[in-house]
DNA sequence: CGCCTGACTTGCGTTTTGCGTAGTCAGGGT
DNA sequence: ACCCTGACTACGCAAAACGCAAGTCAGGCG
């Protein structure tokens, strides 16, 4: 698959567009191991700061400086909670922000899969059918978006202002 | 979304799964900024280093050497190619897993289309109708999986030897 | 034959990311 | 009143990622 650029996009330096590409946007996140081990251990319902620490092998210094960036960046909301007979603690839940990202988590589950050789034991599959969870590229109005249909097209300023 | 463990996964300290989970062999690759810039470029079409340097913004170093690992990952391959009149050069073009990688960079940039604030004006959008493009996320018997349909399932040994 | 240009490499400093260890602090239980 | 535990913070340090600047090298042009 791969993306058209049109018009004078085509020929334009991209180093100006910075801030105007999502996916760049976007990779600040993603720009840290420690980042996206979190949000897969948030996606698996891990709530509590030492679970996160335990199951994604980080240290606690990392685990609390890239959880409070997730925060602050509004992926995740922390909450006091307490459990019948205990005191009160904190929870790390995905805002909506956060939920958003798990297609992201699974497209790079399923390019994983595909694409290296080793052999990883897990495999995200559909709780309904039990086959296995794939991601699809389709435009709003529903057509699968094949392997060189996608353009890359510069909004208008308008448009950009109120969307 | 949410991601749903199954069985002795769900106790389970995650950090001796390491390399058996896909989501983090996967992104080895993306934690780093440059090879995202330099695969988003790539699927734009870039293929000469000089043009990899000045769309990502990244030094002539950076891009030499992850232009490196990525064709050492398998993303990439280097091919000498010839102009009319123009002497041999090198083009980087990317392989069936590079392009397998678009994907990933859509759903980066729906996420990023949707959650940060500042107007980006870029958009993906179907070449055929020009709606936007987004990632769905399906099983491979065709279902729509939802908010809470995906399941991280243990794959047995003989089949992930074969597999 | 010398110059130019595209494609790098080399060297150096800075920042970010992450590990390891230790210390803190508040709330509840005993 | 004291201890424990979960949830952190605070060093100090190593490695990786990135930027800046300069140097190299091969092929073609004049």
């Amino acid at each position: 698959m791969t993306l058209q650029m049109t018009g004078r996009l085509a020929a334009e330096d991209r180093t100006e567009l910075g801030d105007l590409c999502p996916i760049e946007r976007a990779s600040e996140l993603v720009a840290r191991r420690s980042t996206v081990l979190l949000l897969r251990e948030a996606s698996y319902g891990t709530a509590r700061f030492d679970d996160f620490v335990r199951r994604t092998g980080l240290t606690e210094s990392v685990t609390a400086a890239q959880l409070r960036t997730l925060v602050t960046e509004g992926l995740m909301v922390k909450q006091p909670y307490r459990e019948p007979a205990q005191r009160q603690r904190f929870e790390y839940v995905l805002t909506e922000a956060g939920h958003d990202f798990v297609p992201i988590l699974l497209a790079l589950a399923s390019w994983g899969d595909r694409h290296r050789p080793r052999p990883h034991r897990l495999r995200m599959v559909h709780a309904g059918c039990g086959a296995a969870v794939e991601v699809e590229v389709r435009c709003a109005n529903g057509h699968v978006v094949g392997d060189d249909d996608v353009t890359v097209a510069l909004r208008s300023r308008q448009r950009a202002a109120t969307d």
